[in-house]
DNA sequence: CGTGACACGTGAGAC
DNA sequence: TGTCTCACGTGTCAC
């Protein structure tokens, strides 16, 4: 019987290592190395338990790899009965079609990147040219586009909806796309000509984008991102 | 100076190995281990040749691998540094992160899958029930759904708008997604009224179905997939 | 016979 | 110090 037990004693494993028949490989020795290997009783000093516990590390560390080259093997379709380094050429390929087919459809939809972001974006902005003053406008009309991308959470509209209403302003237009675990949102927002006239467009837009930032920038990104690796993936929300 | 000419000599290669700094990876020795290990001259029977062209074997075997592995950790954000174990956890993690997002996006929208197929639908054909021949209908409109899925190739249009001109149809609606060197359409074709009359409706759907699946479905579709596997993208066309 | 693929134990460098 | 990783050469099985 194989015994690799030890295989994922301490280490961080990312992926599951299922216990029967660990690698379905050809040329796998079904015998225990360690027993089947004699060390001379003339020579049990400490250099040869030395030896033997380095020996079994990189046991476990040849392991570890094989686990995960049988995992992906499992991942990659007809790789049963491939040579390693062919296995690794096909996950090459497999990794570079997939990255291609995601930024294609990342160029034609409006897909959330990696990169938290909010933007903010005077539509009607060029009424305003020539007046000195932001907060006395020609028009009363307000539209605001607001794009923003992070991390998705159950919490993120009702935040959302709250934020917006605070600021008193509605949603238009609104193009929301989940994937991944990642949000990305387009909203158009209005202020209606009763508020507008009392508010500061510049003041409006900045605390717009104080509240609109607290929801959407992940504290500490990076540390966020890499724990929260394994995401659901659910099918997008799309409302007006 | 690392001697690694020998590595893609004859293996059939899918990717691009750069010959200066072939591995840029921690503790890769800077010497040629066939230089340094001093086979004895009083030994150099075929015991010593056979000896040293496994061990080159196995280093080409080696190189081969290490080379898919640099590959990869050139196509994984932050996988420098990584351990070998690490690295294809990662490539792991992508995998699985890119094909959930992949899969996500078939299901949200009308993208090609892998398996080529055309399927023929009678839209309007329930009006056509309690008719016990099925030439003789009440209605004279027909529209038909077809839906084809095959690999992508610059003839494609071409052949089909051909096809469906010789059969006297005519292309109400058209849905075409492209993506990854596949494509995907979902085509509404109307028979003109005055053809209508003179076709037997069996036939024609018949017809249609030979004609489209000699241009959709790949001959010996395994083979083509598999020789075809590094396609260019591009984006959608989208025509009514 | 050789050739290829794999697991193994070992020496060496890094921390 | 020990522990981890890597490249290496070897034994071995399969074709």
């Amino acid at each position: 019987m194989m015994d690799n037990s030890f295989c994922s004693e301490y280490w961080p494993q990312t992926t599951d290592l299922n216990q029967d028949s660990p690698f379905l490989h050809p040329q796998v020795p079904n015998i225990n190395s360690f027993q089947l290997h004699n060390y001379p009783e003339s020579f049990q000093g400490e250099t040869a338990s030395a030896s033997r516990s380095h020996s079994e590390a990189e046991k476990r560390r040849r392991d570890r790899i094989n686990a995960q080259l049988s995992t992906l093997r499992k991942l990659i379709p007809t790789s049963e009965k491939m040579d390693k380094a062919a296995l690794l050429g096909s996950v090459v390929d497999h990794v570079k079609d997939l990255k291609g087919k995601t930024t294609e459809i990342s160029k034609m939809l409006n897909t959330p990147t990696d990169i938290d972001e909010v933007t903010i974006e005077h539509l009607n902005e060029e009424e305003n040219k020539g007046s000195a003053s932001e907060s006395k406008r020609k028009d009363n009309s307000v539209i605001l586009k607001v794009s923003f991308c992070c991390d998705d959470r159950p919490e993120l509209f009702s935040e959302l909806q709250r934020a917006i209403k605070s600021l008193k302003l509605t949603v238009a237009e609104a193009d929301i796309t989940s994937l991944g675990g990642r949000i990305k949102g387009i909203f158009l927002l209005c202020l209606s000509e009763n508020s507008a006239k009392d508010v500061c467009m510049h003041s409006l837009k900045q605390s717009l984008r104080v509240v609109l930032c607290g929801i959407a920038i992940s504290p500490s990104t990076s540390n966020y991102r890499i724990k929260s690796k394994r995401q659901r993936f659910f099918l997008p929300a799309q409302f007006s």
